[in-house]
DNA sequence: GTAAATGACTAATGAGTCATTTACCACAACATTG
């Protein structure tokens, strides 16, 4: 009889399962729903392959990039696990191959985008499978995109209720690193998951060293902090718009520093050149906007700067949480001028979304603003945040240490009263 | 094309006027069609 653990062994090649990964599985195999929370390289993938993999049928994936959907593929066709997708990126040839697999029974997982699954066509053909009973599971992967992407960007995300609604008997899986508990509750909502369905993992990153420093000289305290910190690491610059990547990429090369720039504005032959060259290398400075992170698998990340401030505190973790994943140490520095926040209140009161989704969106900015201002430990902050508690000294962020005050030059902690009159971004200009 | 910021110019040390420059403050991806 075969087991989740020979599963693990013999397809994965992992001697044991960690975490709460056995119990998740466990669950999902006698059909329940499950929420999982779980840190990137915690091993949430596994959680329903192996389920996909046991129950008789076909297991649905849903996943919001077309790159992600191929890195998985590829990986597990290369353990021998007939896997496959459907997209636009797909030749007519293959596609029409991979509908013969479908209704063949010949696949055990297809991943797909929810923009896919929500066509008319496509559901007519999970209504095949549905009636052969060869329906197994439905995962949601990277599944706050439901709350981050859903309301106004893409808003099939927000039709996933579809799943339990035309295909109620068939479990369904969320699965995501990062989600506050007004995105963890919508999540289970939409996807109506039931609330005694949840595998919440612990937020900390102890290897992740956190500051905070008033922005009053960007340029001068980035290459402050690179070079006494991070002279010839690979780390991340995130910024707020297009063009203040390219000013700071244009600024950053200007100086000697080997750095590249990420955006969805950029042409996508080159977004992929820089992303593969920026995990290849060592030493390359991504500046990029939230366009880059998501699927980009590089173990080594020793730093993440934000250059301006991110609109949530899930959005800051998010992004912090690209650096340091071989668990050796990593530095999270963020520059923080007041403007940024009105900026952001602005943006927030302006944009077209519902009256309780723009409360929403003002709560989370709200909590990164004192997250900003405050003089409690980062960590502790953090992770009470997301609904953890911590004792409240962890020794390794500028509230706890005053060493980490100076990383990107003398501590100015009583500067932000000079704010007002300086410039948004001072030092950073490109030059005509 | 427009508004705000900055610079040049006078004149006599602060400030007013006009010309010039700068930013115009989101960001993120599927899909399909011609």
């Amino acid at each position: 009889m075969t087991t989740p653990l020979l599963v693990l062994q013999r397809v994965f090649g992992y001697s044991a399962f960690r975490g709460a990964q056995e119990s998740i599985i466990a669950h999902l195999i006698a059909g329940e729903n499950a929420f999982v929370l779980m840190p990137t390289g915690g091993g949430k993938s596994l959680c329903y392959q192996i389920p996909a993999l046991m129950r008789p049928g076909l297991a649905l994936v849903i996943s919001p990039l077309i790159a992600l959907m191929q890195d998985q593929v590829d990986a597990l066709r290369r353990r021998g696990v007939p896997a496959a997708y459907l997209n636009s990126a797909l030749d007519p040839l293959h596609a029409k191959q991979t509908h013969d697999d479908l209704l063949n029974d010949r696949l055990k997982l297809l991943y797909i985008s929810p923009e896919r699954l929500t066509q008319h066509s496509f559901l007519m053909l999970l209504d095949q499978l549905l009636a052969r009973r060869q329906l197994s599971l439905f995962a949601i992967d990277e599944a706050h995109c439901i709350a981050e992407w859903g309301h106004d960007f893409r808003p099939e995300y927000r039709q996933l209720h579809v799943l339990y609604q035309r295909y109620p008997g068939i479990p369904r899986v969320a699965l995501t690193a990062t989600a506050d508990l007004q995105t963890r509750q919508e999540i289970t909502e939409q996807l109506q998951l039931g609330t005694g369905n949840q595998f919440i993992a612990s937020f900390d990153r102890p290897n992740l060293h956190y500051c905070v420093s008033p922005k009053f000289s960007p340029g001068a305290q980035i290459e402050t902090f690179l070079l006494k910190h991070h002279a010839r690491d690979s780390g991340i610059i995130y910024c707020q718009s297009r063009r203040q990547v390219e000013n700071t990429t244009f600024w950053l090369h200007s100086r000697g520093w080997h750095s590249l720039a990420y955006h969805a504005g950029l042409d996508t032959t080159l977004r992929e050149r820089h992303q593969q060259q920026f995990v290849q290398e060592a030493g390359i400075i991504m500046v990029a906007t939230v366009a880059f992170g998501m699927g980009v698998d590089k173990p080594d990340v020793r730093f993440v700067i934000h250059l301006d401030s991110p609109r949530s505190l899930e959005g800051y973790y998010q992004e912090t949480g690209r650096a340091g994943r071989d668990g050796k140490p990593a530095n999270a520095l963020m520059l923080f001028h007041p403007n940024d926040l009105i900026t952001l209140r602005l943006r927030v009161q302006n944009q077209s979304r519902s009256p309780e989704r723009q409360t929403i969106d003002r709560h989370k900015l709200e909590a990164l603003a004192l997250y900003c201002q405050s003089s409690e430990c980062r960590r502790r902050a953090l992770l009470s945040y997301f609904g953890e508690t911590h004792t409240g000294y962890c020794d390794t962020c500028d509230n706890c240490n005053p060493d980490y005050r100076t990383w990107s030059g003398p501590e100015h902690r009583n500067h932000a009263v000079n704010f007002a009159a300086d410039r948004f971004t001072p030092g950073i200009h490109r030059t005509r």
